[in-house]
RNA sequence: GGCCCCGUAGCUCAAUUGGAUAGAGUACCUGACUACGGAUCAGGCGGUUGAAGGUUCGAAUCCUUCCGGGGUCACCA
């Protein structure tokens, strides 16, 4: 059983029989002891001092007398203020390592028979790629990973904006200018091709608009509405166009998913969702969910919620971005039957989807109880918001190009790399990614990022390449040793180092991270503990010896460590979306 | 203006959800390799946690007010 349930159990056990009192172990304040007392764990003692009717210092005393009187497992106490600090024997953690080396996927939950749906990326398909989809298609993606590892079944999905004026203008713009060209002809990328006609139509767009009164609609828009109402009536040579069109832009962005190493498991184009969700109002409106103003538009009123009222169908009956989404939730509850959603959105739609899930939760959806807005700060630059109309836009393509171009730039500096061409490029990769991802995915969603471009990302420190360097070290340690492992020789080992042991109380922790990220849609927690086990892997490693240990079990008890390490590393960094090198 | 987020070392981020002397990285200054590979380790410098009150054994965390930044309040998407 877990050290940590054991203690709290216990501490109940004790409050019990020495105060008369009822506490629960969830309420038990269990924190792994600062580094700066002695001992492994602390119990929080303060909370009792009233149903014991002593000093918090002798309820310590009190109760570590007791834990270490009945308790095996617990060696030594003591007592600081309302702190109990306990010493958990070395023989309870040389067998808690022996017991993990050859777990498979620890950490992972057994499956929940939970289902959820995890939305993310949902382009326009009128531009390419930005750093701000980078962060969104990051979090979706780890979060989706995490999701799997505690147990849930996860079905990624995007939902692609394939359709209005918006798309209209790039074609607008590329039938008037482009002479035919494609993505075969001009060699670029598809999502290029038609971003760059979209920012021609813009440009006409503004010079006619300069020419023209104020409130004139400048003729370019003009063309653009007639095509969309073409669009809306089938008309087959804008379908062809349209459908020619995006298949240039999907060709474009699966290749920078690849780049990411993103896949999705379902998607949804606008162009198929638009005008679901009518039928549903229309439905309710007699049930007085909804109700019809005079000139035939139809709302709802969310008042008692703290909401505002809100319009669900315009008065010519075509339905609004909120329709659709009510009716996409609908359809995907058909097929799918998932227990819940996560939509990746951006903190600025905060207000919608308040709305959408109270809208569901009042028409009676049986997911509307576990619906979850995972909403994220932008990303802005040194000089403000990223705007694509005026061009300040990071790139995703350029900027993946970018990161893993620093990496080479660094790693031949170094020199060391004895591995073919091909390998090097693979390491380059995976350590450009990694420092980009762990950049990004460190930070806590909620919060806004200020992005440099022009100061690369770190490569040292807090950083993805950091954590890689603990793992392709374990590797370098077990390509030096060739032999055959006794493992069982380290149960032996009882002369355990602080740093050896504080490897282990981090790993005893992982399952729960896991968890907690899981609950909160935070991979944020999981980056800091990658870092934090890298951190404390990498000073034992120059601390001490493996290879050259002063014993035989001593030396079996670091290789596993050090395998086991390398094993949750990789597991935590895969949870993250990074990939792990053998070499650095 | 109403409502919602954010504010912690020069910079980038933490703080086990109310616990001990607020910790890491970076930058700057030092020190450590004849090697399990230095993308590493150790030390130094750096803080009135935006401000003021309040709640209690105890507050970066909870409450109130104010200041600063952002978002949102469309028959747009």
């Amino acid at each position: 059983m877990d050290i940590t349930l054991i203690i709290r159990e216990q501490v109940v056990e004790a409050v019990k029989n020495l105060y008369q009192a009822e506490v629960t172990k969830e309420s038990v304040l269990l924190n792994p002891t600062r580094k700066e007392f002695d001992g492994d764990y602390t119990v929080v003692v303060f909370p009792y001092s009233k149903a014991a009717r002593k000093r918090p210092d002798m309820i310590g005393d009190e109760l570590g007398k007791y834990l270490v009187e009945h308790v095996e497992l617990i060696d030594n106490y003591n007592v600081i203020k309302g702190f109990l600090n306990l010493s958990i024997g070395n023989a309870y953690w040389s067998k808690f390592l022996h017991e993990l080396s050859n777990l498979e996927n620890y950490g992972y939950q057994k499956p929940n028979g939970k289902k959820i749906i995890v939305e993310f990326s949902s382009p326009n398909t009128n531009k390419p790629l930005h750093l701000g989809h980078v962060r969104n298609i990051l979090l979706g993606w780890s979060t989706s990973k995490i999701k799997e590892a505690a147990g849930f079944e996860v079905i990624k999905t995007q939902i692609i904006n394939d359709r209005g004026v918006h798309i209209c203008k790039s074609m607008v713009a590329w039938e008037k200018y482009a002479n035919g060209e494609t993505p075969a002809s001009s060699g670029m990328k598809g999502d290029k091709l038609i971003g760059k006609y979209y920012v021609t139509y813009n440009t006409v767009a503004e010079e006619q608009e300069k020419e023209l009164e104020d409130g004139k609609e400048p003729p370019i828009l003009t063309e653009a509405r007639a095509m969309l109402k073409k669009w809306e009536a089938n008309d087959p040579d804008v379908r062809a166009l349209w459908a020619k069109m995006n298949s240039w832009v999907y060709a474009g962005f699966d290749e920078t998913y690849a780049n990411l190493g993103v896949t999705f498991d379902h998607i949804d184009y606008e162009s198929n969702t638009y005008l679901l969700g009518k039928d549903v109002i229309n439905k309710n409106l007699e049930k007085g969910i909804f109700y019809r103003k005079d000139d035939g538009s139809v709302w709802i009123d969310l008042e008692d919620a703290k909401l505002d009222h809100k319009l669900v169908l315009r008065s010519d009956g075509t339905s609004v971005y909120m329709t659709q989404d009510i009716g996409t939730a609908q359809q995907r509850y058909e097929k799918f039957k998932m227990d819940s959603m996560a939509y990746v959105v951006g903190d600025e739609q905060n207000y919608h989807f308040k709305v959408l899930f109270e809208i569901l939760d009042r028409l009676g959806e049986s997911y509307a109880s576990d619906l979850v807005h995972l909403s994220y700060g932008m990303v802005d630059l040194p000089t403000g918001k990223m705007k694509s109309r005026t061009g300040t836009v990071v790139d995703a393509d350029d900027l993946i190009e970018e990161v893993i171009q620093e990496a080479r730039t660094n790693s031949e500096e170094r020199g060391a790399l004895e591995v073919s061409e091909e390998e090097k490029l693979e390491i380059w990769r995976r350590i450009g990614l990694a420092a980009l991802k762990y950049h990004i995915l460190k930070v806590h969603p909620k919060k806004r990022i200020i992005f440099n471009p022009a100061e690369s990302v770190d490569l040292q420190g807090q950083t993805g390449p950091y954590i890689q360097n603990a793992f392709v070290r374990v590797s370098a340690v077990f390509r030096k040793f060739a032999t055959d492992l006794d493992e069982s020789l380290l149960l032996k080992y009882t002369d355990i180092e602080q740093a050896e042991k504080d490897i282990l109380l981090l790993i005893r922790q992982f399952p729960e991270v896991i968890t907690s990220a899981a609950k909160n849609y935070d991979p944020s927690e999981v980056a800091h503990f990658a870092y934090d086990l890298a951190k404390t892997y990498h000073k034992f490693y120059h601390d001490i010896s493996i290879l050259r240990a002063e014993t035989e079990e001593a030396k079996a008890f670091r290789l596993v460590l050090s395998k086991v390490v390398a094993s949750v590393l990789k597991t935590a960094m895969n949870l993250l979306g990074i990939e792990m090198p053998e070499r650095m």
